[in-house]
DNA sequence: GGTGAAAATAGTCCCAC
DNA sequence: GTGGGACTATTTTCACC
């Protein structure tokens, strides 16, 4: 994990499409050399993926919520029923299974308040296994699109 | 925005790295066509962008956490200035202004928990402006590569 | 809007270093 | 692990539908 595959991993995350000899000329060495970087990087799991960045608004999804759920009993079982539950809700963007005041976190984006509502009272209110969640609306949202990589230390020592 | 816009949607955020060829021949279209509704869909802002997906880990943020953020006077100028604030740290990932309990959350990625608890109490804690703060610590995150566009409809009624 | 073919450009593999 | 070169494939434009 040296200069050039950070520099690779910064290049693809601000532009995924870039082509392999631009990435190349960018790097300062041969196309076939950032290629079999890449093919490294893939393999290791480094690089997990390609995606495009869609507008929320043009997928209807124009209002977000987080929302702070806890199980009545956040034992194995119940943890994992409920995030199967919540993955594959079509307005769940993302789930975070945390420890703290809740047992999960859940990133929906639906269409308008009014879905907001009802995804609240009709798929979370109906389940027995929560004891509670609490919704915070998204005003604003900002998303590093390029990721860097943080120094590998000691905190204070 | 037609069946076909929906599915290159859908097929550049399973795959940003696909060829327009291939994107071509699974939408049933020519390259040329598949190439314009792309132009099309970036001008508008539908594609905002193409990033590669970085394990987390490779780039040293193997903790995760959400944290909610409370500020002691929640009014304009407060809430742009610690939104700045928190965008530019390294060890952020996304910042969600909500309505809530909380005026924030900050998703963040760290090294290790020693990271965190540096992060928690060098970057927030001195803040003047911070009422308070409520810890998440991430075990698991599920997102969804692929999100789909929601039906556009009215609830209930 | 969509197409197909031509010209320009890029991706990929092999082999020598 | 790197780079040059040859071969193949893809991208992009444009006149036409």
């Amino acid at each position: 994990m040296d200069e050039i595959d950070t520099k690779i991993m910064d290049l693809l995350q601000t532009d995924a499409r870039l082509s392999n000899r631009e990435l190349a000329r960018r790097l300062g060495v041969a196309p076939s050399t950032s290629l079999e970087r890449i093919r490294v990087l893939t393999r290791r799991g480094v690089i997990r993926g390609y995606h495009a960045d869609i507008s929320l608004t043009a997928l209807n999804r124009g209002v977000q919520a987080l929302v702070a759920v806890k199980l009545r009993t956040p034992a194995r079982a119940a943890i994992d029923g409920f995030k199967e539950f919540a993955s594959r809700l079509p307005e769940v963007i993302s789930v975070f299974v945390v420890a703290g005041d809740d047992d999960f976190l859940v990133h929906v984006g639906v269409q308008d308040l009014d879905h907001l509502h009802a995804f609240l009272v009709d798929r979370l209110s109906s389940r027995r296994d929560i004891a509670g969640f609490r919704t915070s609306v998204v005003f604003e949202e900002t998303r590093k699109t390029k990721l860097g990589r943080l120094e590998s230390s000691a905190v204070g020592a």
